[in-house]
RNA sequence: GGCCCGUUCGUCUAGCGGUUAGGACACGGCCCUUUCACGGCUGAAACACGGGUUCGAUUCCCGUACGGGUCACCA
């Protein structure tokens, strides 16, 4: 049989960076293997739709090369791939549990319920739940007769179902990563099944849909791991086998304690989420692409947070991860996010990037293509992001207002100022303002005043830039221009006497 | 608190009974260089603890500690 995946994602917000290492991992698995990779949208809860979200979905996984084969935007065999469109589904197989045994219906208000869950806190019970000896003190079909439940129903009194949970069976399930977990089913509540809106909790249509669809392979977060065994008793209670399971690890917080959360991003001043997000308070959170990361370089990123192949090779494409990927190297516990790894990852993709890519996206910030070629070429190697490119040479655009005085301290010493207005000479009788020719005007000029060049040079970048750091001087020079240059050199020996 | 899952350098990790416990990020040093970066070399840095099993445990088993997840008519 061939595999299909599923990633399936409430449309509440922005996806969550973990969520789309989730959809990357069951992408993986499933073009390792030949098979099928789905979205579906989870969105049962009515009240917790968000705007947008899907479309953020669907865009985020784009954006990084993460395709799907079937969906709602892309169709397949099995739409609609959104659940709030798949109510009737839903209701015939609630239906066939109720006709089996497996599930019964319930009548009990929130305030019933709270109302049990206090009177069992109260009575110290370590769990309070609905199960199969608190069930028989509420309204249900089994402390109901038929005619009352028929009845009821036929009022159109709100009711559920739930499922109706055997009081003493094992449920053992093999996690692909976590081998044999074993679970008691009286740890396990009637858990609702279908509610009063008449729409499914997540526990029922992923059942369903997971079976209908075809769904071989179940791989998502580890905060799924506890309803695993409700899923297991569920595909019984229909009498299907379960797909396989396999239960990622957490992303944790860079430090402290928990799992990473959007507060982290804010705190640590990182982005948590793929894009950019704006909610309807005008609330923007950060996206990656909007930082400036590189979708191979988040690819790769987060590829290895959580899995790695056992070589020793850390840069990987998505071709290269398609073909490296397995589950059975998935780590069991929690990774920590750490955003410095990301940034390495950017920079490597940033020298990585063709030349006239890289020149085309620094024209877009300053739009003059001899320009941007020569910042390109300036500061390739030396930035973590495409727009430090521009940030980072600021004096590239605006003269200095002043100067780094410990420089001006250490090197606008008497050679200095000697140095500075034979350089202006020299470069004054400079024609063709190009690097070569910089250079060789100030290394056969500068000998002949008795000057290293190598002497004063730190002097000439800060006369230039106003600070004693930063790329190629005599590129900077070229870039600036003859008249720039002087003049700024002019100012630095007026100012700085 | 109940249930479940986990634990190798600060971080991501390799390891699948016998290794000088390897790599990467970050950090320090040196070299390169007009500076800073890049690059190269190099340094410091880890098997949570206690019991077993075994000739021998980082590796297998059991506890303890610690960490995490989850306990809704949310997913």
């Amino acid at each position: 049989m061939s595999v299909r995946v599923r990633f399936a994602p409430s449309p509440t917000g922005p996806l969550h960076i973990g969520g789309v290492r989730t959809a990357l991992y069951n992408y993986l698995f499933a073009k390792k293997n030949g098979g099928e990779f789905i979205l579906r949208i989870e969105d049962t809860d009515q009240s917790r739709y968000v705007a947008g979200a899907e479309e953020y979905i669907v865009d985020s996984l784009k954006w990084l090369g993460v395709n799907f084969d079937e969906g709602q935007s892309v169709g397949g065999p099995h739409a609609p791939y959104r659940q709030s469109e798949r109510k009737d589904i839903y209701h015939k197989y609630a239906q066939q549990l109720i006709d089996t045994g497996k599930a019964y219906y319930a009548f009990d208000t929130a305030d019933e319920l709270a109302e049990m869950r206090a009177e069992l806190e109260a009575a110290k019970v370590d769990n309070p739940s609905y199960n199969s000896v608190t069930r028989m003190k509420m309204k249900n079909s089994f402390t109901l007769s038929k005619e009352e439940v028929e009845a009821k129903i036929a009022a159109g009194e709100p009711h559920v179902i739930r499922l109706n949970v055997p009081i003493k069976e094992e449920i053992r399930f093999k996690d692909i990563i976590r081998d044999w977990v074993v679970v008691h089913s009286s740890t396990i509540d009637d858990k609702v099944l279908l509610k009063a809106d008449g729409m499914p909790t997540y526990h029922l249509a992923n059942i369903v849909d997971d079976h209908e669809m075809g769904i071989t392979h179940v791989i998502r977060g580890e905060e799924w791991l506890p309803s695993a065994p409700l899923h297991v008793l569920l595909y019984r209670a229909f009498g299907w086998q379960h797909p396989e399971f396999a239960h990622l690890p957490l992303l944790l917080k860079p430090e402290g304690n928990g799992k990473l959360s959007k507060r982290d991003g804010l705190l640590g001043d990182f982005p948590v989420f793929p894009m950019e997000w704006k909610d309807e308070a005008g609330e923007v959170s950060r996206g990656f692409r909007e930082d400036g990361y590189l979708p191979e370089a988040v690819l790769n990123f987060l590829a290895l947070l959580g899995w790695n192949p056992g070589t020793e090779q850390e840069f990987f494409n998505l071709e290269e991860l398609v073909q490296a990927f397995s589950l059975e190297k998935i780590n069991k516990s929690g990774a920590r996010f750490d955003i410095q790894k990301a940034q390495w990852f950017n920079e490597h993709y940033i020298k990585k990037m063709p030349e006239s890519e890289l020149v085309a996206q620094v024209n877009a910030m300053v739009n003059d293509e001899p320009l941007a070629a020569n910042l390109v070429t300036l500061m390739k190697d030396r930035v973590k992001f495409v727009k430090e490119i521009v940030s980072e040479v600021p004096y590239l655009f605006n003269a200095p207002a002043e100067y780094d005085m410990a420089i001006v301290e250490k090197k606008w010493d008497d050679l200095a100022k000697k140095a500075m207005p034979i350089i202006v000479d020299l470069l004054k009788g400079v024609d063709d303002f190009t690097t070569e020719n910089i250079h060789h005007a100030i290394w056969e000029g500068l000998p002949e005043h008795e000057i290293k060049p190598g002497k004063v040079m730190q002097a000439l970048r800060l006369a230039v830039t106003g600070v004693g750091n930063g790329p190629d001087l005599m590129l900077m020079l070229q870039i600036l221009g003859k008249d720039e240059v002087i003049g700024r050199i002019e100012r630095a020996i007026e100012r700085l006497k």
